[in-house]
RNA sequence: GGCCCCGUAGCUCAGGGGAUAGAGCGGCCGCCUCCUAAGCGGCAGGUCGAUGGUUCGAAUCCAUCCGGGGUCACCA
C-alpha cells in the first residue's frame, strides 16, 4: 500500500466530484496536484497544493477552492482535520488509525512491503559493468557494478521486468594485446623469459593463463609466428579473464542474466543489418568530418568515412561507423548491440557507463532513438570516480606497473556488504570518497553501521521479548491491537515507515538507487531516536510488563525491521542481526 | 574552443517548482540504577557560485557568466 498514492487518489476524486457539481470548471488538468508530507511537520501529516495549482486555470481564488476541498476531505475517516494555510496549502492531519494500519501492512506484507506496480510489467534492460575482458575487475568497476545491480533490484521491486546484462568487448584491439601478453606468459611458463613490451599488459594475473596455455599446447606454439597462435590464445585468454570477472562479480554479490559478446556480432550480418536500418532511414552517408573545435590534434587530416547522421537525433556532430580502411569503428558493433536490445523487445534501455564515456552518451542515445523510431528510451547513468583513502591518505594505484587496487582487494578489506552500501551513499554523478578505515568504523559517522545497528537493536528487542515468553511471530504481531500506539514519537516512526513505498517509486522513476540508502539512514535515525526516548519515558520502551502492550510496541519495531530488510535487499546488503 | 557533471553550513554531502533550506563530521552544552550510550537531545553556524528571466511561488526550470573536474576525429 502506498498511503501517498491513496490520498492523492482521494483528492483527485473529490476534485472530480467538484467539477461535476459545477464547483470547478470542466476540463481542468489535475496532473500537477501533489499530495506530500510538508517539510515542516507542524503543518500537518500531509499537504496538497491543489488549490494553488488550480486557482489560475479555474479562475477562482485559491482559498475558495481550498475551503471547499477541505470540507469534502474532512468527511473521509482517514482525515482528522483539514486546514487551509498560507497562500492556499491544504494541510491534512491524519487519524492515528492510518499510521497503525501502515504498521499492520508492513507486518502482513513482509518482504513485499513497499513493492510497487509502477513499472506495470515493462521490460527494462540494464547494461552495466561491461569491463574489458583483459584482466580482473579493479576498483573503478566496483561502483558501476553496485549501482547497476541495485538499480536492477529497485526496478524489479517496482514492477519492471529486468534483464541484467554484460556486454563483453571481446573483439577490439585490446583483446589482441591480451593475447600477446598471455603469449609472453606462455613463453615464461616454458622457461623462457617473457618480453613484456611497452603496451602489453604486465599484470601477474596472466601468469596462470600462461601456465594454462602450456598445459594445453606444451611447447608447440613457441617460436611460431603470431598468425599461428593469436586467434586461439585470444579466445582462451578472453575466456579465462571472463571467468575471473564472473568470480569478481560473485564476490561482490552481483548477478548477471545475460552476457553478450561483441565478437558474436561480427560475421553474422548483425552489424550490417543495423547500419542498413539506419541507411534506410537516410542516416548513413559518406563524408568528411570537420576537425574538432579548439585545439586540433597535430596529426589530424581529412578523411572520407562512412558516417551516421547522429545530429538528426540530438548529437553535436555526425559520427563515423566505418574507418577509411573499410573496417567498422567501435561504434558500429555498439549500434548493432543496441539494435539487438531494441529487437529483443525491451521497453526501456539503461546503460551504466564510467564518467570517462560522457562523450559517448549523445551518440548512443541518437542511435537508439533512430533504431527504435523514438519508441525505446535509453537512459545512461554516468558513474563518477571513486577516490580511495586509508585514514585520510589517498591510496594510489599504478596501472603502469600492473599493480592496481582490484575489486577483490576492496571486497576483502571492507566486505561486500559495506562496499555495496558505501557505493550508494552518493548519487552517481558525484565523485565518491571511500576510506578503508572509515567504512569499517563502528560509529554513526559510518552510515552502514548506523543502519545495521538499528536493525540489530530491533532484533535485540525481539529476542528480549521472546525470552520473556511473548509470541513475536509476524502473524501474532500483525494481529496485535495497535490502537495503543498513539504517542507522537511512535506515530513519527510509523510515518517514516509509510515513506518507504513512496521513496521506492521516486527512486525508481529517476533510476536513482542511492535514494534508498539515504532513506534507510533517516529511518534508522528515527528509530534510534525513539529508542532513546525510552530512556526517559519508560512507556516508550518496547518490552513492557503487559503482554498486549509489548506486542503492539514490538510490532512497531518489527515493522521498522521489515523496512530495513527490504531496503537493504534492494541495495544487495544483508541485514545484521546482532552487533559484535 | 565544443560537450557533460559539479558549485548548498568551517568540512563531506542530501534535497532538485511549494511554506521558516536539511543531515553527518567538527565546535559548544546536556543525557547511562533503565530494551546495546556502537546511541540520543539541544545550541551555534547559510547572499543555496553570480546576474537576468519564466512562475501565484525558484536552491530547484531557462539564458548568460564565473569557478572546479571530466571528455573531445579511424582507440576501445
Amino acid at each position: 500500500m502506498n498511503l501517498f498514492a491513496d490520498l492523492r487518489a482521494l483528492v483527485v476524486a473529490e476534485l472530480t466530484a467538484m467539477t461535476s457539481e459545477g464547483a470547478l470548471p470542466p476540463g481542468l488538468d489535475f496532473a500537477n496536484v501533489a499530495v506530500e508530507p510538508p517539510r515542516d511537520p507542524a503543518h500537518g501529516d500531509m499537504a496538497t497544493n491543489a488549490a494553488m495549482v488550480l486557482a489560475k486555470p479555474a479562475g477562482l481564488a485559491p482559498r475558495a477552492i481550498a475551503d471547499a476541498l477541505a470540507a469534502r476531505l474532512a468527511r473521509d475517516p482517514r482525515i482528522k482535520e483539514a486546514a487551509v494555510a498560507g497562500p492556499g496549502f491544504l494541510n491534512l492531519r491524519l487519524s492515528d488509525l492510518v499510521w497503525q494500519k501502515i504498521i499492520h501492512a508492513a507486518l502482513t506484507q513482509g518482504a513485499d512491503f513497499g513493492r510497487s506496480s509502477l513499472g506495470a510489467g515493462r521490460k527494462v534492460n540494464v547494461e552495466f559493468v561491461s569491463a574489458n575482458p583483459t584482466g580482473p575487475m579493479h576498483v573503478g568497476h566496483v561502483r558501476g557494478a553496485v549501482v547497476g545491480d541495485a538499480l536492477s533490484n529497485l526496478l524489479a521491486f517496482s514492477g519492471h521486468i529486468v534483464t541484467r546484462e554484460y556486454y563483453i568487448n571481446d573483439a577490439g584491439a585490446q583483446v589482441d594485446v591480451l593475447a600477446r601478453s598471455a603469449y609472453e606468459r606462455y613463453r615464461e611458463a616454458n622457461g623462457l623469459s617473457p618480453e613484456i613490451r611497452e603496451g602489453l599488459y604486465p599484470g601477474d594475473y596472466l601468469i596462470p593463463v600462461g601456465e594454462a596455455l602450456k598445459a594445453r599446447f606444451g611447447d608447440s606454439l613457441l617460436n611460431q609466428p603470431e598468425e599461428v597462435w593469436l586467434m586461439q590464445i585470444r579466445e582462451i585468454a578472453t575466456e579465462l579473464m571472463m571467468a575471473e570477472i564472473r568470480g569478481d562479480l560473485a564476490a561482490l554479490g552481483v548477478r548477471m542474466d545475460v552476457y553478450s559478446s561483441e565478437k558474436a556480432l561480427y560475421g553474422t550480418g548483425q552489424i550490417e543489418s543495423a547500419i542498413n536500418s539506419l541507411r534506410d532511414a537516410g542516416l548513413i552517408y559518406e563524408g568528411v568530418l570537420e576537425p574538432p573545435k579548439g585545439k586540433t590534434p597535430e596529426d589530424w587530416e581529412p578523411r572520407i568515412q562512412t558516417l551516421f547522421r547522429s545530429t538528426a537525433h540530438g548529437d553535436d556532430v555526425d559520427r563515423p561507423v566505418m574507418k577509411s580502411d573499410g573496417s567498422w569503428t567501435y561504434f558500429a558493433p555498439d549500434i548493432a548491440y543496441h539494435f539487438d536490445k531494441v529487437n529483443r523487445g525491451f521497453d526501456e534501455l539503461i546503460d551504466i557507463f564510467g564518467a570517462d564515456h560522457a562523450g559517448y552518451v549523445k551518440r548512443m542515445k541518437a542511435a537508439v532513438s533512430a533504431l527504435s523510431g523514438g519508441r525505446v528510451p535509453l537512459d545512461i547513468k554516468l558513474i563518477q570516480l571513486v577516490k580511495l583513502y586509508k585514514n585520510g591518505e589517498p591510496f594510489k594505484m599504478s596501472k603502469r606497473a600492473g599493480t592496481f587496487v582490484t575489486l577483490r582487494d576492496v571486497v576483502e578489506q571492507a566486505g561486500a556488504d559495506v562496499t555495496r552500501f558505501m557505493m550508494l551513499t552518493r548519487k552517481n554523478d558525484v565523485a565518491l570518497d571511500f576510506d578503508f578505515a572509515k567504512v569499517l568504523e563502528q560509529s554513526k559517522d559510518n552510515p552502514v553501521f548506523y543502519v545495521q545497528y538499528a536493525n540489530a537493536r530491533i532484533n535485540s528487542v525481539l529476542r528480549k521479548a521472546a525470552e520473556a515468553g511473548i509470541d513475536v511471530s509476524d502473524a501474532t504481531l500483525a494481529a496485535a491491537d495497535l490502537s495503543i500506539l498513539t504517542h507522537p514519537a511512535e506515530i513519527d516512526m510509523a510515518q517514516a515507515i509509510a515513506e518507504f513505498p513512496r521513496e521506492i517509486e521516486i527512486a525508481a522513476r529517476g533510476n536513482e538507487p542511492h535514494r534508498i540508502a539515504f532513506y534507510l539512514y533517516e529511518l534508522a535515525s528515527e528509530f534510534h531516536g525513539l529508542w532513546n526516548k525510552g530512556n526517559d519515558e519508560t512507556t516508550l520502551r518496547f518490552v513492557q510488563d503487559d503482554k498486549a502492550t509489548t506486542q503492539a510496541k514490538i510490532a512497531l519495531a518489527r515493522a521498522t525491521g521489515v523496512v530495513i530488510s527490504n531496503g537493504l535487499a534492494i541495495l544487495g546488503v544483508k541485514p545484521v542481526e546482532e552487533m559484535r
